[in-house]
DNA sequence: TTCATGGCAATTGTCGACAATCAAGTGATG
DNA sequence: CATCACTTGATTGTCGACAATTGCCATGAA
């Protein structure tokens, strides 16, 4: 199964429009079709998706609830816009729950979830010879590597929070603040690190690299973020 | 204000039906009178609450985002039903993100801030006095405490999480598994060396405590139930 | 020119009714 | 007697319409 459900084209699960439309949202906006900040009707999604307002509402109420979406009563929704604040905290709340995600995988994981968990960094590999320093595999296959560690900490409610909530902002954050640099070749040793960690069952240590590698990508966005900053500030004058 | 907001009446916040019978419908779950596993029927709470089903759907749409409620489509809606398993779950989690709380709470807490934690301090030692090895502060005071420390975090993110989310569905287990023994006299213990740490300013030190706090407590879960399956298996026969 | 006030259009909140789906009860059949 | 298919009742999903609230814009006065 794809591990990063963007499509929801033949999904069995869809049994209901409110369903349906809540995905195609969520879908649109993690793509960036729907700017961030943006104001949108229930009428004209109502409009554009062919379905009256009761499912959408209900599907817009689980947007709410998975803060893709800001509601204020009688006044309207508009699509999340992370500031730099939210942004950081966010990489705060990632560094709390991967860690210890890491660390129930270094606990739990399976033979066959290691097995597979290698075959993303070996693609990743190829990848990376491609075109070595254009940092495009992040764009999703960073992604995939947490999703499977999370999955291997055999944590639902771990597994809820971070997949079902927290993964949809992180890559509506890379529309806003795109992120390159040098940094994805050390996420890559990093991630090899941390795979070492977990097939040695060592937990702790598990624990340890991927708060730590959480933490750099952190640090790396605020860097970009002071840079582009003084970019600015040098260009308007 | 209260920081645990259990009551509902005057609150200006509430400008719709929906965010109404939402705020009833989970203070009713959390006080055990829908009974956990009890299935609840949109036509029954229409009646019970004199509203339609319009906006009693929106509000179940959010206490299922909330996980108090798990819905199946076309099947219905169950009061969710904790199992030892999914409560061990929730302790990591509350691990992870407290342990972080506290961190950040050392780093941005204010004076104010702490001088009001101290006082939630003083008011259990009070009750403490009172009913020395009742544990009955535990029961509200206990989230209290943590509530003020993930306040003290300034991170709206992590407030969120806890505050909105996973407090809830604390409270709700301690209808299910009710805690006592002699853990209560110990998490005092804990709760002021917490305290002391974060008005030290030592964050690695406040975090450390935290995770060590949550695990202890945890492990009090873990031996209770432990005893009551003991204990269950020797009245049976 | 600027600010306050009133009305108006648009959007949101709410409701009742109809269609689709499921679960249980009933009867027939091997 | 057990099992299976069908029917029935209830519940959920969806829709369109009406009421309530908001924000905007025009109008007028200081």
């Amino acid at each position: 199964m794809n591990p990063v459900p963007t499509e929801q084209a033949s999904n069995p699960e869809i049994r209901t429009l409110a369903e349906r439309v809540f995905q195609q949202l969520q879908d649109a906006i993690v793509r960036g079709e729907l700017a961030p900040g943006s104001k949108i009707t229930e009428p004209g999604l109502s409009r554009t998706y062919g379905i009256s307002r009761g499912p959408l509402r209900e599907a817009m109420r689980r947007l709410e609830a998975h803060r893709l979406i800001e509601r204020v009563p009688h006044v309207g929704a508009r699509v999340v816009k992370l500031s730099m604040q939210e942004l950081l905290e966010l990489f705060d709340v990632r560094e709390a729950l991967e860690s210890m995600a890491a660390r129930l995988a270094a606990e739990h994981m399976t033979a066959e979830e290691i097995v597979g968990l290698r075959e993303v960094l070996a693609v990743h590999e190829r990848q990376a010879d491609l075109r070595r320093g254009e940092a495009y595999y992040q764009r999703e296959g960073d992604l995939d590597f947490h999703f499977r560690i999370v999955q291997g900490s055999h944590n639902k409610m771990l597994m809820t929070m971070l997949c079902d909530d927290l993964y949809y902002l992180v890559r509506l954050y890379r529309t806003q603040f795109s992120a390159s640099g040098t940094r994805p070749q050390r996420a890559f040793v990093e991630h090899h690190r941390i795979v070492d960690a977990i097939e040695a069952g060592d937990a702790e240590l598990a624990e340890l690299l991927m708060r730590r590698h959480v933490s750099a990508s952190r640090a790396n966005v605020v860097d970009r973020y002071a840079a582009t900053l003084k970019q600015d500030a040098a260009a308007i004058p």
